[in-house]
DNA sequence: AAAGCAGATATTGTCGACAATCTGACGGAG
DNA sequence: CTCCGTCAGATTGTCGACAATATCTGCTTT
């Protein structure tokens, strides 16, 4: 017995619905196309009924949006949603940093300040940084509100919220700051580890708030290039 | 034509979706009770399709739990499941309550303000509350969430997590004390009638501790009545 | 020529049936 | 007597087909 392990028993619905939402994210499927059923059953080699269900959970993490009779489209996020999702970002991750910085063992701490060591280093070494800092933001992220212990906030984050974070990355091409970003990661990470939920919550919402203004400049500077 | 009426085409899903949701926050259908297809499918005399189709949306909503190939079963919390919605709430309603300071319309106020001086007058007509109060409180925060007109927000508390809250105040017999969160829902109006996002944020904040204390004490009394 | 209507086509919503899996009972071995 | 394997019943997952609705095409009318 290799320990209390749960095989969740994988469906036909949960592979389909984990593959698009993949596909979503990455692009494959661009946003504001449709969804089409028979098109995409065929595609898959499966029936109707696992990829309706699949559709089903991709709505609820608003990934597309549905209409009766009418179908599925992939979301096209407008800039007034982009702030709205930012805006309860702030509130669910200011709140997940507080609890990380009393729920997070010493070990997990740890592990948070070499994960920011081996950002720092790939930051150093290749200033350019691009790429990878965006999913390592993803990382630190994922890691805090992994730190709250607080499941309906890592399902809310984590399984919903993420996903619509990094599509709209790929959706307005936008760059992280990715030297500033660090810094204020490593203060969030400091007090943390001085178990200051407060500070660790103020500061949280301050990079958030400090993120998206990034974000709304980059699209704005997008928009204004698109008008040209 | 009456208006930009978008007809939103109501299917068999949607209702079942509705009548259950609605059978489950008001007891009819208790926690942790099997939500069995067949039977459900026969009883509403429609097919397994949109019952699937709706239960999904339930589990979405995380008002029932569903493991593969064994069912779903409407949800059981746990306090500590209700500790952590607490702490979603308290973030989500204080962003909420920050945004509505400037997103509500002087119009929206005033009914804010005639509302809670039903609540006075009904509270002090009849000191032993009770019932009304409860729906009262929700009526409140449920527009406040609004007045924040930040739809994502809206959809997350008013769509999901107030259910939840109807739900456990069936299933722990929750007393609310009216007259304490009434004054404090008096002071968040005043400070969003003041503008102050920030002061309205922290109002909102501590009126949800407030509650969130009062629910636990609710819940240990009740146990410890329980096991005896 | 543009707008509006009618029919054809395709898509979504719904249904009933079949296959895969879980649950519980029965019987046998230790 | 308890524990395990097997089998029957029921339930969930999946499939293909039918009905209801929307979309597109082409024609008529002003």
């Amino acid at each position: 017995m290799a320990a209390t392990q749960e095989e969740p028993h994988v469906t036909i619905a949960d592979r389909i619905f984990a593959r698009i939402q993949q596909e979503i994210v990455e692009g494959t499927l661009k946003p504001g196309s449709k969804i089409s059923e028979p098109e995409l059953a065929r595609a898959y080699g499966i029936s109707r009924g696992p990829l309706r269900e699949a559709i089903g959970r991709l709505e609820a993490c608003s990934l597309v949006v549905r209409k009766a009779n009418v179908g599925a489209r992939v979301v096209s996020l407008s800039a007034e949603q982009l702030l709205e999702i930012y805006h309860v970002r702030e509130a669910l991750e200011g709140m997940a940093a507080r609890l990380a910085a009393t729920a997070m063992s010493d070990a997990e701490i740890a592990d948070l300040v070499a994960l920011l060591g081996t950002h720092r280093q790939q930051i150093e070494s290749d200033p350019s940084h691009g790429y990878f800092q965006k999913e390592g933001d993803l990382d630190f992220h994922y890691r805090i509100v992994q730190g709250s212990k607080n499941s309906r906030l890592i399902e809310l984050l984590c399984n919903d919220l993420y996903h619509l974070v990094r599509l709209y990355r790929h959706q307005f091409g936008v760059i992280s700051r990715a030297q500033r970003a660090l810094v204020e990661h490593e203060h969030i990470v400091a007090a943390i580890a001085d178990r200051d939920g407060e500070m660790a919550e103020l500061l949280m919402r301050h990079h958030i708030r400090t993120t998206r203004a990034n974000a709304m400049r980059c699209i704005a500077e997008r928009e204004v290039a698109v008008a040209n």
